[in-house]
RNA sequence: GCGGACGUGGCGGAAUUGGCAGACGCGCUAGACUUAGGAUCUAGUCUCGUAAGAGGUGGGAGUUCAACUCUCCCCGUCCGCACCA
């Protein structure tokens, strides 16, 4: 037998034709199992980089199936925003007939592929009956007061014309066309993302089936630290300034204050100032620095002197306040006691411009060194000095000491503040579900009422970003009345960011068709959490955590009863050819098609499931493919060997026949333990490949009855069908099984035949291997001791000397120490 | 700078409650079959050595009968965050 595309033709016209990826979400006979995999933007076509992330999650749906797991494996499309705007740009064709071609195309690959989907769930975001429920979900959260409006510092990118959320700025630069991003006052939307800081951050405890990295790298970003927020009192004039810090025990050698160019004292601080020109260039300065510069090394710490003071409450020493451009705005306050003594930053800053540098903590390595001119600053902790009443205490005493005393006097506070930041969801790009918004004169902001939901995209000929949201410039669209009073009024213009659209989407795949409502609440909270989601690294912090926050609004409104979407996590690595990530660019971008139609799907899925562990990068190597199609077809030449099989034994001796049960059944054992760890299909796929070996050898070696020989001949097939299922289903029809396999169990171990009478073990002297013996497993200890001592090679070794010691470790080693 | 992961043949990678290092695949070598094929089969393939043997998992130390695996120090690579006060 031979595999040809025929074979994968016939068997996925079979699996259409019979409904076999369907599911009945209400069928109770067996265990749910939610498979899911980041649905793609369909911006172009895939190319086989993209298809390790279907080839895994079809592998493990299938295994599941195998298993007896009732499983829902979907798929949808990431189809607005700016992944498939920017490349429609590109082709100068509008973007919904471009993300309709490309939907069109990713299909017809994924078939060709034998991915197995239940496409009676497909969601597309970019259609109305989907992001009618985007909207929805708006207005939801903007009851709630967590969608609000407000003008503020956002990124900007001058090259897709539109604001960026922070999590898609990456280095400073936009994470989808690398352009350096710039800072602009704009009165933007956001989703009030801080609110759920905490539990966000406390519930990263429920992932225990997630990647440790990815939880480290939410948790870095949601950033928690504990401190103190200190007021202090403005030299000759009434308001306070409030400063937060994380080391109140370096509250006496704070000597000086810096501000952020953004922080709102500043119009009142520099009012009398004599340099009040100059501190405004400073500004404007500091303000059009690319956000990129500050992460050079060489970026060069600034400030300008206000003229003002305050009052350190401890010491009650003046403090000069000044702007610096190392303050960031969004962060605390916007403003900082500097401490130069203790921090690096400070220190620059404060060696610079020659402000005064106290002492406070005693650096417990170092001598007692009274001086304050120091070649750097010590951050650690230590034992308090130059402190008054606070002098030899701990920094951790202190600081609960100093901030107990703070809040005693009405000096300070505790507080906790996070990095992160409130999610900006407003874009100024055409492709995008609109913001269901309405501002009217006298009403103000007024949200479209649901039954007035989809606010239909408007088709338009110039989507063109230019800064403004395209759909400003159509007045149909814009004009309309207010729901509240029917006066005049207009629909607010930007569009979503596609995050949003993302957040929600494996809630609509239980009831993609609902019409009422955007989801059965009832088969969510069955169907829920996904038991295995799949996808790449990527998405660690922006999908992942976006989808995290919307769970848990929804959960607090009683729409879902389950904390966290995703129980399980599976992040695999990059396909790169080359060394580097593969891209149209590059000119490195290995096409299926080609691969399809030359050695068939089932190679192509195998040896993207062989080529390395799944979680890391793999290099693709086109020897690597050739090698997987050796194996498939030196495994379906034993096909045909079962078939042309006598029915007995030639000869009486069954050594051999003993051999390939054990390994038939060892190699199910290791297959599943493979598959229910962390997904090694690498390993997985060797062992079967050892089983191939094997049959063959005992083949050759002995005699073997047709049962045995089929018995593991089917089994490799059965333990293929999740990786090769085209070929699989052949042979299963071969061996004279009814289709499909998915409905054949999961091989089981059968324990007797891998308890063995005979042991192979390594006899070591010294540690090293010296030779190797076979022992009946009923043997004593004392007795395989003898027979190691007894062996030529030990003799030699031993040379009449009595051995020292030896140790046996059972069934494996024999060791003997001279 | 902070946080995390990792370092094994010519290559991708196996093996970690400490127990035969290099499974499986690629590549390579030799042979077989074959009137050329990028097919298949057999044998071999960590290093040095004809061999007996010796050495070997980034480097160095340590624990142990036994270390890729555990401890300490150093070197290197990759990833994430990046002036978060």
């Amino acid at each position: 037998m031979k595999y040809t595309s025929e074979i994968d033709k016939k068997w996925q016209k079979y699996w259409q034709e019979n409904d076999i990826f369907k599911v009945d979400l209400n069928d109770n006979s067996k265990p749910k199992y939610y498979c899911l995999v980041m649905f793609p933007y369909p911006s172009s076509e895939l190319h086989v980089g993209h298809a390790r992330n279907y080839i895994i999650g079809d592998a493990v749906a299938r295994y599941k199936k195998m298993c007896g797991k009732n499983v829902l494996s979907p798929m949808g499309w990431d189809a607005f925003g700016l992944p498939a705007e920017n490349q429609a740009i590109k082709n100068k064709i509008h973007p919904r007939d471009w993300t309709l071609k490309n939907i069109k195309r990713i299909t017809q690959q994924l078939k060709s592929w034998g991915i197995g989907y239940d496409w009676d769930r497909e969601v597309t975001t970019c259609l109305p009956d989907y992001y009618k429920w985007t909207q929805w979900l708006f207005i939801e959260l903007y009851k709630k007061g967590l969608a609000y409006r407000k003008e503020a510092p956002v990124n900007w990118c001058e090259s897709c014309k539109t604001v960026l959320a922070n999590e898609q700025v990456i280095s400073g630069k936009c994470e989808r066309c690398s352009n350096e991003v710039i800072q602009k006052n704009l009165r933007q939307w956001f989703f009030k993302i801080t609110a759920y800081a905490q539990r966000l951050l406390n519930d990263l405890e429920l992932l225990s089936q997630w990647p440790q990295r990815v939880k480290t790298m939410q948790d870095n970003w949601i950033g928690r630290s504990e401190g103190v927020t200190i007021q202090f009192p403005i030299d000759g004039e009434h308001y306070i300034l409030d400063c937060f810090t994380t080391r109140v025990d370096t509250i006496f050698g704070a000597t000086f204050i810096a501000l952020s160019w953004e922080h709102p004292f500043i119009e009142e601080i520099i009012k009398e100032a004599p340099n009040k020109d100059e501190i405004k260039n400073f500004i404007e300065k500091v303000k059009n620095q690319p956000l990129s510069a500050r992460l050079i090394d060489s970026f060069e710490k600034e400030g300008i002197f206000t003229g003002k003071h305050a009052i350190n409450p401890l010491t009650g020493k003046k403090m000069p306040i000044w702007i610096a451009n190392y303050i960031l705005t969004g962060y605390g306050t916007g403003a900082i006691m500097c401490v130069p003594a203790h921090d690096s930053r400070d220190l620059e800053f404060a060696k610079k411009y020659d402000l005064e540098v106290i002492k406070v903590i005693h650096d417990p390595k170092s001598k007692e060194d009274k001086t304050n001119d120091l070649e750097s600053a010590y951050e650690g902790k230590g034992a308090l000095i130059n402190s008054g009443q606070f002098d030899n205490l701990p920094s951790l005493d202190a600081q609960e000491e100093i901030a107990l005393y703070m809040e005693e006097n009405d000096i300070g506070k505790r507080a906790i503040n996070y990095k992160l930041r409130d999610w900006l969801v407003s874009r100024q790009r055409y492709w995008g579900a609109p913001i269901p918004i309405i501002y009217c004169e006298s009403c103000g902001e007024v949200p479209v009422s649901e039954d007035k939901l989809p606010v239909l995209l408007p088709e338009v000929e110039k989507f063109l970003p230019t800064g403004q949201s395209p759909l400003t410039y159509i007045k149909e669209f814009t004009d309309v009345k207010c729901p509240k009073c029917s006066g005049q009024a207009k629909r607010e213009t930007d569009t979503m960011d596609t995050f949003v659209d993302s957040s929600w989407y494996f809630l609509r795949y239980i009831s993609p068709k609902e019409k009422d409502q955007p989801f059965l609440s009832h088969d969510v909270n069955n169907w829920l959490a996904v038991d295995q989601y799949i996808g790449g690294v990527e998405h660690a912090i922006l999908h992942l955590m976006y989808s995290r926050f919307i769970n848990k609004f929804l959960k607090d409104q009683g729409w879902i009863n389950f904390p966290e979407p995703f129980t399980r996590l599976f992040t695999q690595g990059m396909i790169v050819k080359s060394g580097a990530k593969m891209s149209k660019s590059k000119g490195n971008v290995v096409a299926p098609d080609y691969i399809i139609e030359k050695y068939g799907s089932d190679t192509m899925r195998l040896y993207i499931l062989f080529m390395g562990p799944p979680q890391k990068d793999a290099e693709w190597q086109d020897e690597g493919l050739q090698g997987c199609w050796r194996f498939i077809q030196r495994a379906l030449r034993l096909v045909d060997m079962v078939k042309e099989f006598g029915e007995e034994p030639l000869e009486e001796d069954l050594t051999q026949e003993k051999i390939l049960l054990t390994k038939t059944h060892l190699t199910i054992k290791e297959v599943t333990k493979d598959l229910e760890g962390n997904f090694q299909f690498n390993t997985a796929i060797s062992r079967i490949m050892e089983l191939v070996n094997q049959t063959y050898k005992c083949l050759n070696e002995g005699s073997i009855r047709k049962d045995v020989f089929k018995e593991a001949v089917q089994t490799m097939f059965l333990l293929l069908a999740p990786f090769t299922p085209h070929i699989s289903e052949e042979v299963n029809q071969i061996l004279g099984n009814e289709p499909t396999i998915l409905n054949h169990s999961w091989p089981q171990v059968k324990q007797e035949y891998l308890e063995v009478k005979e042991v192979e073990i390594a006899v070591l002297i010294n540690g090293r291997v010296r030779d190797k013996i076979s022992i009946d497993v009923g043997w004593s200890e004392d007795k395989i001791k003898d027979q190691a001592l007894a062996l030529e090679k030990v003799k030699k070794q031993l040379s009449d000397k009595s051995p020292k010691k030896v140790i046996y470790v059972d069934k494996k080693i024999v060791n003997i120490v001279i």
